[in-house]
RNA sequence: GGCGCUUUCGUCUAGCGGCUAGGACACAUGCCUCUCACGCAUGGAACACGGGUUCGAUUCCCGUAGGCGCUACCA
């Protein structure tokens, strides 16, 4: 193959949609996979829709999941500049090439004229069933044109484009898509309004230009790549025309459409990879950086809506996705946006983390809700709920107390810090445990344990583990309604330990009183 | 309305003419455990419908229905 080039290429009108991180990691994949380069580019034709701020957002997006690119705004190449609005005079050099040859032609009809048309004429389109009957260069004298011209008149370019041809797309993920030019209308190329040209025209010279060999995009985009196609045709680069690839979109979690930010609202989950504070109105949506989640499950997430490997394996690294990566492996269908299996993900690469990384995350959840605590204190209890410490248990503590962010932690960990100050008597675990001679047992065993000299686990368990064998298994949980106040938590040993000789006492104590 | 794309468990999907239609998420039950939404085991759950082609269709073709997209001087 030869050197691939593909491009990731969004407008900056806001933050940036989830679909769109999707359709760049898939172009990312399929760069890295054939040793290509993946280019950025800013698609700012559209003057009235700008946001400011959307391209730092999206370029810190990428950086965050780590998605790189070779080229572009705010990376170089050679190619630049890379922003739309800024290569103007190339794009009217071309459309003036197309007016030359005739391929295109000047239109006068203002954008009132042509509503009205629309209002009053059922299916009307500009095409060519209609344009002799339209003000354009087609219909007018040549020197009335320039006249019009010359006295300031406003006109967009139009391409001319011939009826009754079948217009093929040949579409990686699709194979042939075949549309007849007779329902294709005759699109501005050039607006008068801004005098910039549209996204059709500048698309199509721009990967021409910045020899882009792979167009990957939404499928929203397949009713006009034949429109593309021949843009293409009409420039004489046919022969180098790129191949397409369709998308599959992203759905709703539920009901019908496409996902939509609304969606991530009303479910309650991000639909932008990074916080959003839009300008204009003020509204933050919510990240999925700042909601804890993890770049690497993100990724591995998204690469599977709409593409699979194939196999049971669906935990993959980002050297496994680039390796394994097929464009015609993709699905055509749509795919719902499944955002508890996003969950699931990054479960899955949290608990795949070192201890090191979870202790200052834990003292900071910790901060916020405020507690202050070591982070030493912090690993202790990390350590704890992993349950690594103790023998016995084999399996992840963490994983089996569900915990798909850092922050679940905290309502999990908080008895660590904060003593119970009242109990639930209707909880199943209290009811259960706390009964009959409870308190003259727990009475025992704060006796017991006020003798213990050396507050270590080993002391412990010399002390207790032998007291509690008399009485089967009973003691630990009603000692855990004492100290954690629900049925929860570590072994009871060493949280004991954590919490020292002088404040298990004074829970212990405290339950006795209370529940009696 | 027109045009195009599409259709396997609730969801993401595997399958590329002959399979008890597989996996994952979610859900349910049981076991284990000093508690816990872990783990292990088990279970329910799908080829939209109708015609062809074929010895044989989930798989190929054609319709129908549903879904999605496009139909701007937006991308």
């Amino acid at each position: 193959m030869d050197k691939v080039r593909v491009r990731f290429a969004p407008s900056p009108t806001g933050a940036l949609h989830i679909g769109g991180v999707r359709t760049a990691l898939y172009n990312y994949l399929f760069a890295r996979q054939n040793g290509g380069k993946l280019i950025f580019r800013i698609e700012d034709t559209d003057s009235t829709r700008f946001v400011p701020g959307a391209e730092e957002y999206i370029i810190e997006s990428f950086r965050w999941l780590g998605i790189k690119f070779d080229e572009g705004v705010s990376f170089g190449g050679p190619h630049g500049p890379y922003r739309q609005s800024e290569r103007r005079e190339i794009y009217k050099e071309y459309v003036d090439q197309l007016l030359k040859a005739g391929k295109a032609y000047i239109a006068f009809d203002t954008p009132e004229e042509l509503e009205a048309k629309r209002s009053t004429t059922p299916n009307f389109q500009y095409d060519a069933s209609t344009r002799m009957s339209m003000r354009n260069s087609l219909t007018l004298a040549a020197d009335e044109v320039q006249r019009l011209i010359d006295s300031g008149h406003l006109y967009v370019v139009r391409f001319l484009i011939q009826p009754g041809e079948d217009v093929h797309v040949d579409d990686i993920i699709r194979g042939d898509v075949t549309i007849n030019s007779s329902i294709l209308d005759d699109k501005v190329l050039w607006k008068s309004a801004d005098q910039l040209p549209t996204y059709h025209l500048a698309n199509i010279v721009d990967d021409h230009l910045m020899e882009i060999t792979h167009v990957i995009r939404g499928e929203e985009w397949l009713p006009s790549a034949p429109l593309h196609v021949l843009l293409y045709r009409a420039f004489g680069w046919a022969d180098s025309m790129p191949r397409f690839a369709h998308l599959p979109l992203l759905l709703k979690p539920d009901g019908k459409g496409k996902l939509s930010k609304r969606d991530g609202d009303r479910l309650g989950f991000p639909v932008f990879p990074l916080e959003w504070h839009d300008p204009k109105s003020g509204e933050v949506s919510s990240g999925y950086r700042e909601s804890g989640y993890l770049p690497e499950a993100v990724i591995n997430f998204l690469a599977l809506l709409g593409w699979n490997p194939g196999g049971d394996q669906e935990i993959l690294s980002m050297e496994q996705l680039i390796e394994k990566f097929d464009l015609t492996k993709c699905s055509k269908s749509g795919a719902r946006f499944d955002y508890v299996k996003g969950q699931w993900f990054n479960r899955e690469y949290l608990l795949q983390k070192p201890d090191s990384e979870w202790a200052p995350q834990l003292v900071a959840i910790l901060a916020q809700n405020g507690i202050q605590t070591s982070e030493e204190r912090a690993a202790q209890v990390v350590a704890m709920m992993k349950m690594k410490v103790i023998e016995y248990q084999t399996n992840d503590g963490l994983k089996k107390r569900n915990v798909s962010f850092i922050s679940d932690l905290w309502p999990l960990c908080r008895f660590f810090f904060v003593a119970p100050t009242s109990f639930n008597r209707e909880d199943k675990f209290i009811r259960k445990n706390w009964n009959g001679d409870a308190a003259a047992l727990m009475s025992e065993m704060h006796d017991l344990l006020s003798s213990v000299t050396t507050w270590d686990i080993s002391h412990l368990k010399a002390v207790i583990d032998p007291w509690v064998e008399n009485s089967g298994c009973r003691p630990w949980n009603v000692w855990r309604v004492c100290l954690v106040g629900e049925g929860q938590g570590p072994d009871m040993n060493e949280l004991a330990q954590f919490l020292g000789k002088e404040e298990t006492l004074r829970r212990m104590k405290f339950a006795i009183d209370t529940l009696k």
